[in-house]
DNA sequence: GTCTATAGCCAGATAGAC
DNA sequence: GTCTATCTGGCTATAGAC
C-alpha cells in the first residue's frame, strides 16, 4: 500500500508541474498560440505523456483555469476573515493580489467567447462550482460597498462584478511593465487607482 | 483611360468590401481564429482571388486595422474642431465613439503581444504613422485636462493613454451585450463612468 | 483576375514498443 | 507511464486553366 501511494505522490507531483507549465504559458501567450508541444518541451517529457495526464489540450487549460479558480477563491477566503477592513477595501485588496499574479506572469487571460476552450470550461463542474463561489462572494461585497456609498450605487453589481473580473486579465499592467520604467508595485497602484477612482480621479 | 478609371473603382470597390468583411471577423473572432477560407466565403469569392489582393492573411488584417485608425483619427479631427469642449470632454467623447463601434461588432481587438500579426503592424508605414498621429493628439489631451485637473494629476500620461486604448477592446460591453438585459446606450454609459469615474464614482 | 484543385506545413492526437 | 514515430485534419498559400 506504502508504494501506491508513493506512486500516486509522484503522479501528483508531475501534475502540478504540467499545471504549472500550463499555467505560465497560457499567461505568456493565451490558449490558441500555446502548442502542447512547447508545454511537453517546458515540463520536460514527452508528448504522448501529456496526454496519458489529460485527455486534450482544452482538457490542460482547463485543468491550469481551475487552479486560478482555486487560488482565488483561497485569496477571497482570507479575505472575508479579516475584522479589520469593509467590503469595498476587501474587493481592492483581492484586485490588487490579482493585479500582482498577471504582473507575475501567472494570470492567463480570460477565454474569449467563441474558443474551444470556452465550451469545456462550461462542461467543467469544478470550474463552474469555485467561479459560482467566488461570484457570489464577491457579489455579497460589491452590494455591501454600494449600501456603505463606497461603490457607485448607479452601477447595477453585475456590472461592477464583470468589470473586477477584466481588471485582472487588462493588458494595460502588461503593456506598462514591457515599457520598463515603472516598477511592479507602481504600476499595480495605478491600475488600482484607474479602476476605482476612475482617470479623472477622486477630490479629496 | 476611362476604362481603366473604372476597373480601379471597381477594385477598389471591391477591396473595400474584404476590408469591411474582415474588420467584423477580426472584431468576432480575433485574429488567430478568423480563417481566410470564411474571409472569401463572407465576401463570396474564391480564397485564391483574395491573395491577389493581399500577399498574407497578415496583410489582410494589417488593412483593416489601418482603415480602424484612420476611422479614429477622423473622429479625432473632428473632436478637435468643436469649440463647446475641453479635452477632458474630447477624450471622453473619443472613448465613447470606440465603446460604440466595439458594440456594433467593429472593432477588432488588439494584437497579443507574441501574435504574428503584430510583427507585421510593426513594419507597415501606415499603421504606425496613424497610431502615432492619434497618440500624439490624444496625448496633448490627456495633459491638458490634467492641468485642468479633470484628469488625476498623480497619473502619468502615458497610463491615461493606454487605459484609454484598452477600453476600445475591452470585453466588458461585449459581455453585458450578451447578457441581453441592457440597452446599448445604457452599457455606454456605464463603462464609460467605471472609466472615467471609476467603480467608486465621483461624489457630487 | 477569377476560379478549382492541390501543395506544404504545422499542431493535436495516437500507435505500439519497452 | 514513458518514449519515438506516425497519423490526421485544417489552414495558409500557390499552380495552372480560363
Amino acid at each position: 500500500m506504502a508504494k501506491v501511494s508513493f506512486r500516486q505522490q509522484m503522479l501528483q507531483v508531475r501534475e502540478d508541474a504540467i499545471v504549472a507549465s500550463v499555467n505560465r504559458l497560457l499567461a505568456e501567450k493565451g490558449f490558441d498560440l500555446m502548442t502542447v508541444d512547447e508545454v511537453a518541451a517546458d515540463v520536460g517529457i514527452a508528448k504522448a505523456s501529456l496526454y496519458k495526464h489529460f485527455a486534450s489540450k482544452e482538457a490542460l487549460a482547463a485543468a491550469a483555469m481551475v487552479r486560478v479558480l482555486q487560488a482565488t477563491s483561497d485569496v477571497v477566503a482570507q479575505q472575508a476573515a479579516r475584522a479589520d477592513a469593509d467590503a469595498f477595501e476587501r474587493l481592492r485588496e483581492v484586485t490588487r493580489w490579482a493585479l500582482q499574479r498577471q504582473l507575475a506572469g501567472e494570470m492567463p487571460t480570460l477565454p474569449s467567447q467563441n474558443s474551444s476552450l470556452r465550451a469545456e470550461l462550461m462542461a467543467d463542474k469544478a470550474y463552474l462550482d469555485l467561479l459560482m463561489q467566488v461570484s457570489e462572494r464577491l457579489g455579497e461585497w460589491i452590494v455591501a460597498a454600494q449600501a456603505d456609498g463606497r461603490i457607485d450605487r448607479t452601477l447595477p453589481p453585475e456590472v461592477v462584478l464583470y468589470t473586477l473580473f477584466a481588471r485582472a486579465c487588462d493588458p494595460v499592467p502588461g503593456v506598462l511593465k514591457a515599457g520598463g520604467q515603472y516598477t511592479d508595485a507602481q504600476i499595480v497602484e495605478w491600475v488600482l487607482s484607474t479602476c476605482f477612482n476612475g482617470l479623472a480621479g477622486r477630490p479629496s
